[in-house]
DNA sequence: CGAGCGATTGATCGCCATCAAAGTGGGTGG
DNA sequence: CCACCCACTTTGATGGCGATCAATCGCTCG
């Protein structure tokens, strides 16, 4: 899981094929300028994808990199006999790409309608040499990933099954507080069904299930419909969230 | 856990303060000539640690980054109740420091005698900025941290007791497989204790040990000493790694 | 209105944690 | 040099959390 890490940039002039972007200020766009943007826009493309669609498979080879302009991404692995971890989701705004290998690593899919801004790798690494503090940039999203990654484990590690749901429930808020249309940081929208927080929680869907209906139950949370949730109780939320 | 991405870099003269360094070809040093390597030398600091002491402290300021140059260290969070992860282990190589944030995610700590080379990150950041390819090699670094780190979250979230073990072995192996001084890749050191392993793991030591001890009784492993393990059937103990 | 899928709720099982005790080995001091 | 000590590891017995198996609910869409 990223945060968009927003930037400051002007705005651009009418006609510019970034201007009704909108993550323009988010990911690694925000920090180019007209030009630059411009520049690297000519490389790219439009790509839509629809519910369930995969971007990417693991083991293909990785021949582009993304940026997510709408909907939600799941980053999933495979164990021979079907198991499924869900490493991250991706939101709006967050760069797809990180990566030294020539394969990914990930299977990428749509959980619902997706758009995103599609750039050949080989192009893309030469605009990236050429502008040095993207390369910078780049770095401080694949720290910032480890950083989510490297939490996540202790989760999977450590934390009962209970304090994984406390703590996916605050990270999606923390998520959407950071990000410019968030409605309030106590509506919580999920996009992914009850199998995919699963997959990322290290748990089944019946525990995920059971731990949303106690915390309903502790008026720790307000089921408003299935894929909204409201935080009554932030505070015991993260409480329970750290044990 | 990361690998040292070996580099091949030119012998240095006699006398270069790097001259004797037996990690001098791995990590971010082996990108950099006699001249660069001197001039980043002179920043720089060699520094003993002795078992157990703590070269960070989670939630400290990041002031300096770090080379390792001999010994293993252990990444660690811990949950206010004590319960431990260990979010990875570093080896003679690994560079330490990977972070945009101001203070340390992590406990590191010294799991034997370990020696570093340490620079203040006000100078190495202005040393990177003048050498573009450090940069790259950042960023390089720290996609192949973020993929091991995405791997282990596969193992944390899906995988049995005796699948962790197996995979634990077999990414040690590994480990020293692609290191220059193995002695042979079946030839497994185990620098930590079990309950580094555990905490690794995301199990109790006397699991680790059963399972251990199940592995000795299938003929898949050989305990040499407690700290050194012969691996008798890498096949299968891969499909085992694997579900 | 009915079909079908995802989510919830209920009953039982099993893997790994927990509690407990014995074994092992390395280091220190007599 | 040896005996003791202490920490780490291994082995054994039992228990609990979350998985599994199973049934029902409820929403969406034809």
């Amino acid at each position: 899981m990223t945060s968009p890490l927003a930037f400051n940039a002007p705005l651009l002039e009418q006609g510019h094929p970034c201007a009704d972007c909108a993550v323009r200020l988010l990911a690694i766009c925000g920090a180019l300028n007209n030009d630059e943007l411009g520049e690297l826009k000519q490389s790219g493309a439009n790509v839509a994808f629809a519910a369930g669609d995969t971007i990417t498979y693991e083991g293909d080879v990785a021949t582009h990199v993304y940026n997510l302009t709408s909907g939600t991404l799941r980053l999933s692995k495979l164990l021979p006999d079907g198991r499924r971890q869900i490493a991250g989701f991706l939101f709006p705004g967050d760069f797809l790409g990180i990566t030294m290998e020539d394969e990914h690593a990930f299977t990428v899919e749509a959980i619902g309608p997706a758009t995103l801004c599609r750039f050949a790798r080989s192009r893309f690494d030469g605009f990236v040499e050429a502008h040095p503090y993207l390369e910078r940039r780049l770095y401080a999203l694949a720290a910032h990933e480890l950083a989510a990654a490297r939490q996540q484990l202790v989760l999977l590690g450590r934390k009962t099954a209970a304090e994984r749901v406390a703590s996916f429930l605050l990270m999606l808020a923390d998520r959407y507080e950071s990000t410019l249309d968030a409605l309030s940081a106590r509506d919580v929208i999920l996009p992914m069904s009850r199998s995919d927080i699963a997959d990322y929680l290290g748990l089944r869907i019946e525990t995920v299930s059971r731990e949303l209906t106690a915390l309903k139950a502790s008026r720790l949370i307000q089921l408003t419909t299935t894929h909204n949730i409201r935080l009554l109780d932030r505070e015991r939320l993260e409480l329970m969230a750290e044990g």
